[in-house]
DNA sequence: AACATTTTGTGACAGAAATCACGTTCATTT
DNA sequence: AAATGAACGTGATTTCTGTCACAAAATGTT
């Protein structure tokens, strides 16, 4: 079963599959783990999409990223005392997950210092990553957000067209409100404006953008690589 | 010279500096690196104060961090191609600085996974910190982020007093408003009504917290570890 | 096809925050 | 002690966002 994955990943992920216990099927609306949870596991996503995010006392909803094949989450738990996932994983489309198990991956990395390099270089672009998005979010207010959002979704699931780049995946309004920290009118104002003057336009939730130098001029976005502008 | 502060470190940061190349004084008002310069060396500083931001093209600044003795700065460029700097490291205290060889320490991790394991302890506290920094900012409004600014240099630079907690680290108002992503107005009139409930004091530049439950009230405060809630 | 449920668009309004303006206070230098 | 410049406080105004309300549109279900 793992054999069957292993094919399609890189070297690095590979490697960390290895530790693997096994593969757990994960379902569309169920949580992979919930904020609060004691964490004993990792996963690398194989199929399907996960969704991080977390919320605060009022029960508003901060998305942080959209996971695909090969992405890895509920990693921010290692090497604590009492480790405990501070983010919820919401599964929005079915597929599978391998597990990893956190103590038998910390051994690892003692054992394997190449492992343990992988996993250090995917670190540190995954906190490169964090750290400009919310940037983003901060400095440039809710339009910067919500810019700056669909340009993620472009670099992470976008699809090339005739007439621009579709982000194949399902999206509503509020999930589109969720990744900016505002309101869900706010997100509907702004995506009509910008269909209006042709920048997107929309279908049965999934967005097209028609000129994405457009959003990038208007949140002065500096062209980084791809690797960090995403939304993994 | 190194030896010299050695000898204070914890064991995990007293390895890294095992791959310290040199001491260098940092001074008040230079920079030790900034935004886009090429990255060759991470730093620990040793003594004196060094402050993390990242500006945006309007000329805004964002601080991320304020980082004193023992703070890692510069290390979100490892094993990157070119590597470059996304930051400025402005020095707003005088001290001294241990610089290490990035290419070194890449070089260590492979033959040293303890080091490379002790490093990941701290990527992933760091990247904890700041997920959890940026959703104060983003959901709970300007209040939320400077209450939770507060919080933080209380738990990095606090210094226990009859009458409560004082933050030692002189601070203008631009300055806290560069935390909150935040005009100095906004930041000058919140702190004017804290000032009038008697929930802090001010005298010259130096902030005293005396009611911080109150603060952590406010913002639904989890009462986070230490180690997370801080401005380091 | 009919119905129920989600999602969306939009106006009206309130509240939050930024900006502008300017006088005051504070710290430092001469 | 006077002078200078930086930092602060605050009113007035404008802009941006969130909230509420509700109708229209889209989607899913039986």
């Amino acid at each position: 079963m793992i054999q069957k994955y292993k094919e399609e990943l890189s070297y690095e992920l590979g490697e960390l599959l290895k530790s693997a216990e096994r593969i757990v099927p994960i379902k569309k609306g169920s949580y992979l783990f919930k904020e609060g949870q004691e964490a004993k596991e990792m996963y690398i996503i194989l199929s399907g999409k996960v969704q991080i995010s977390k919320m605060n006392a009022e029960g508003n909803e901060l998305s942080l990223r959209l996971c695909k094949h090969h992405d890895i989450v509920g990693e921010l738990t290692l090497f604590t005392v009492d480790p405990r996932y501070i983010f919820n994983a919401k599964i929005i489309e079915n597929g599978e997950a391998a597990a990893i198990n956190i103590a038998d991956l910390e051994q690892a990395f003692f054992k394997n210092s190449q492992l343990a390099f992988e996993f250090l270089r995917w670190m540190n672009d995954h906190i490169r990553k964090t750290i400009t998005k919310f940037r983003d979010l901060v400095l440039n207010g809710k339009k910067g957000a919500l810019y700056s959002t669909l340009i993620r979704l472009c670099n992470s699931y976008g699809v090339l067209r005739e007439n621009g780049i579709e982000i194949a995946v399902p999206l509503t309004n509020q999930d589109l409100a969720n990744f900016c920290g505002t309101a869900r009118e706010s997100v509907s104002r702004m995506l009509t404006v910008l269909r209006k003057n042709h920048i997107i336009s929309i279908s049965k939730k999934i967005i097209t953008v028609h000129d994405l130098d457009y959003l990038k001029k208007e949140i002065d976005c500096e062209n980084c690589p791809i690797e960090y502008c995403n939304i993994d």
